[in-house]
DNA sequence: GACGCTACTATACAGTTGTATATACGCATG
DNA sequence: CATGCGTATATACAACTGTATAGTAGCGTC
């Protein structure tokens, strides 16, 4: 942290006010030898900086470069050093949170047993992030119907992944258990819309509302299960 | 139009430059009689501004009350007349959105036809709004995920107005074709949130790729509806 | 004709923004 | 030891923001 924190967090500084001095060097209240100059600081720590300005309701390019700055701890022109502007900052940010969250889904399969379904469990990892600290899966909901078009063409790409593993999956149950899926891939893109859009909706619900949604996604992606598989079946029985 | 309008649209104004001194009344290139000053200026006129300033991907909340008097053509201040803040105009705008939607969908429903799908038809009706010109749709669709909770609520509101009507509808259509619905308030939610979904995406299209994602939107919907009455029929045989 | 009311405008102010320019420190290299 | 490079800071500027204060034109009423 260098010196514009605590200056410019709490409270404002007025331009018209004397202008304040601080030496180079100093001991903070820990002792750690800090140096207010020169103090080196990465792109990952603007990110950070960034993410943690996105609480609540806020789309990324709402951010300001020097709220961003101030935030991290910098002066404003030091975030030249490591973006060209927000929006590359913020680009960096949604593939990064892309990653994760893929990441942190293919781990939730592995939790996967046979007495709980396949279904609830996905869903409920996915729900589960809602509740993380990282604030990845928000950034990745808002940043998919608002901000420049890059921004969602990059959200959507990240979406677009998890249709991809997820009807690779239907591909592979259907072999397993001999049912087949019609248009697996569509069905795949059903599911995950609909998930994304139910957990939209419940990143706004008090954590004790969300079971009730859970049960209610569950038993939407049943419907498009059953819809699947009994189109597929009378798709065989009629033409043969 | 005031004087504001000229002036600021075209370049910017210095507030260094001499003074702008104009006349009060002036006739303008069409002879039409214009008073520079109280020519009074309705809040519907401060909406329609503040969404013609909606187009592409802005949120409302990004929208400055300087910014929108100045596309209405009054002075910043006259806004407070009509409105406390942009907040309080988005309210209004969300409100008026919903109403106008609604009323176009249920339009939409008299041209329904034995030969038209009822589900390809409402498909039809919404994805038309997105080449519309009100905007309406697409200032829906963002305000849902983004925005203070207040927006989000109140665009929730209207989609559930929506969810509503298509419950009527399923149960009406299970009476009449003795064909029954699993959860039918459930289906609707499905089918509701699955359609705003794809609608959001097909925004970002080019319009002739939109056939398309209609075609896979209708699919995705017979899925659920199949489901939802293999459903409810796998329900009626078993417990008896 | 004076008064008040409504609807607008003008000016001003403090605060914020992005960024241009200049500067200072620490470190590695010659 | 001097030079230059990398990384940070300080200062400044013009543009813009929301809004406080103080007007002013037009209209209806006493």
């Amino acid at each position: 942290m260098g010196v514009y924190t605590a200056a410019h967090r709490l409270g404002r500084i007025s331009k018209s006010a004397s202008p304040i001095r601080i030496a180079f060097n100093y001991y903070d209240s820990e002792n750690l030898f800090i140096s207010t100059r020169s103090q080196p600081i990465t792109a990952q720590e603007l990110i950070d900086a960034a993410v943690s300005l996105l609480e609540s309701h806020r789309s990324i390019s709402s951010l300001g470069l020097r709220e961003i700055a101030r935030e991290a701890g910098i002066a404003p022109n030091s975030f030249y050093r490591h973006f060209r502007d927000v929006d590359d900052l913020a680009i960096a940010l949604i593939g990064q949170a892309g990653r994760t969250l893929r990441g942190i889904i293919r781990e939730g399969r592995l939790r996967l047993t046979p007495e709980r379904s396949a279904i609830r469990t996905s869903v409920e990892a996915f729900m589960e992030q809602l509740d993380a600290d990282n604030q990845y899966l928000h950034i990745l909901l808002r940043e998919l119907s608002i901000g420049s078009e890059a921004f969602r063409n990059a959200a959507d790409r990240e979406l677009t992944s998890f249709e991809d593993e997820l009807r690779d999956e239907l591909v592979k149950m259907q072999e397993l258990i001999g049912q087949p899926t019609y248009q697996p891939a569509l069905a795949a893109k059903a599911i995950t819309r609909l998930v994304v859009a139910m957990g939209a909706r419940a990143a706004d619900l008090a954590s004790d509302e969300r079971p009730a949604l859970i049960d209610e996604t569950v038993i939407m992606i049943r419907m498009i299960m059953v819809g699947a598989q009994t189109m597929a079946a009378q798709q065989a029985a009629e033409p043969a």
